[in-house]
DNA sequence: GTGAAAGCGCTAACAT
DNA sequence: ATGTTAGCGCTTTCAC
């Protein structure tokens, strides 16, 4: 019991390879009759096409990359369910690449995208510049960056956060706020931390500052958010609100506040991002800007496919944040 | 710039072709000067294999599908995470497939596997029986059961999980409960629900049961265990101790308690499975069954490695699950 | 509207 | 220890 390849079915149906290939693509006309053969025979027989001989021929995989410096974040899980989702309907499929933030994993996987010749990558960069990932666009290989910061010459999908961080220090400031502090990512990601500047260029309309020694970085773990929050509260005069660059370092600043004996919102408000599904379960239910991921997948996906389809002037695609008041403020 | 191949290598090293292949693959002997040749050409060049090519002549392609029924599930994004991991250095990449519960979807992805001639498949078959894997194995790609279901002729790994039910059930009957209920799957989920048979059959030991009226059962989602909960508690004799299939249906059931004005644990333990990690963020703390995502991950890497390398007789590995105790019982 | 045939870049016999 | 070569199954040009 071999494979069963166009071959077989070209001869089930009593047509050449060539037109069982024609039928399969709908690339030039075909006989309806002739059609109806070779749908018969492709059934009869349980063909199904090799994609390593169509890829082999094409010089394109069926394969799209997803890399996430985290896939464990629900975040990215959703983005990546998303993805897959959206792009089923194109034939493809979702190839994950966990980084880990770690800058040579993520030009492992930028090179492995060129080897099996994807038909595009999804990347939220985090140690990565822009030319790194020249290799793919070298190779014609699609990409769509999934980040607020600014790159050129290719698609991006990136939050429109600007109304939900006015909202979010609105609600601060007005409930008495003033020492604004931050826990940041790492100094050393991609385009520095863009949620951080975009708090910073807000919060002079606020009648407030962030100055320097109110923003504090890490890795967008809880291990981090935990230490970050910390050490902003050794300060000698500490913050009484606190933004984080993501949810997972959000909760780890509230399990650190928890150990400190210091309430929230009651002592210091805490502000997240991502909207990341445990936002609403812990205690208090945790306040944050919602960056929908099945909206960014979405989208995301809807970029990939208009490259493919010939587009090829590069192109950003805003996807709304929202301002999610619960009770961390 | 065209893509450079082995035959731009093999001229450049002054060999064939075969002697480039065989470099690479390691699977004849060559001569450390042939071979310093040939790497110093393959670096010098910028060459990389083609992988559409590879497996076109090998008949297997580099990928493993990871098939799941809910990719957002911090369960199975972690068990994603730690698979790709483990597989990474054996050259493989994974494909994700969410099924999103659905059988028709399952089936698709085990159509898609052996079309793409895939070189392994791990799944937690959720409407999916042994003969519909049988495609799989016909076509010689090694599977990887996940899941406490028992299914003939595959490698499987699943949950040693007796010692920390009857852990829990310990914790839960010492603290007075004695009126069990469990919030299990949905009853035409393969295998029924393990979870639940293993229940029933350490209530016995307890001096308690686990009547019919006692089970309800629902989607692994929020919503089902807000439902399921709900249920329970509508019953003229509601129970006071709460057992779910995992920590998805926990959660919801919890947030219900807290909508029906009943406190957890004060009214009634709940039991969750998993340990997700919103396990031990949500209020209470959820107390739970940790089944270790990333142990399974790289059970299930274990076991298609030793597929590849030859083995034939089916074999399951157990990972030792373990009971947590939170705050919930 | 259909067919014949040339490869895509590898691997693995089968030589030597 | 190395080279030659057939062919994996498809897409697509060119011919009819």
């Amino acid at each position: 019991m071999d494979r069963v390849t166009m071959a077989d079915v070209a001869k089930a149906a009593g047509v050449s390879v060539a037109t069982v290939s024609y039928v399969l693509s709908g690339k030039r006309p075909v006989r309806p009759e002739t059609r109806v053969a070779v749908e018969a025979a492709i059934r009869q027989l349980g063909f199904t096409l090799n994609s390593a001989a169509r890829s082999l021929r094409t010089g394109r995989s069926a394969l799209v990359g997803l890399v996430v410096p985290d896939l464990a974040n629900p975040f990215f899980a959703q983005l990546a369910s998303a993805l897959q989702e959206h792009v089923r309907d194109l034939g493809l499929h979702v190839v994950v690449c966990n980084t880990r933030a770690d800058r040579r994993e993520e030009l492992a996987f930028v090179r492995e995208a060129v080897q099996q010749q994807f038909a595009g990558v999804v990347i939220t960069p985090f140690r990565l510049v822009a030319k790194d990932l020249k290799p793919l666009e070298d190779a014609g290989v699609p990409v769509v960056v999934s980040a607020d910061i600014r790159l050129d010459g290719v698609d991006r999908v990136e939050p429109e956060a600007r109304a939900a961080m006015r909202a979010a220090l609105t609600a601060v400031t007005a409930s008495g706020r003033r020492r604004i502090a931050m826990i940041a990512g790492p100094r050393d990601a991609t385009g520095g931390d863009p949620r951080l500047e975009l708090l910073r260029a807000l919060t002079g309309q606020f009648g407030t500052v962030l100055p320097h020694g109110m923003v504090v970085r890490g890795e967008h773990t809880r291990e981090a958010g935990a230490a970050g929050f910390g050490q902003l509260m050794g300060l000698r005069h500490p913050p009484d609100a606190v933004f984080c660059a993501n949810d997972v370092i959000a909760v780890g600043a509230m399990g650190r506040a928890e150990e400190l004996g210091l309430r929230i919102p009651g002592d210091v408000s805490l502000i997240g991002y991502d909207d990341a599904d445990f936002a609403s379960l812990v205690r208090p239910r945790l306040t944050t800007i919602r960056y929908p991921a099945g909206a960014v997948g979405a989208a995301a996906a809807r970029l990939l496919r208009e490259r493919m389809d010939g587009r090829s002037v590069p192109k950003t695609l805003r996807v709304g944040a929202e301002f999610v008041e619960r009770e961390s403020v």
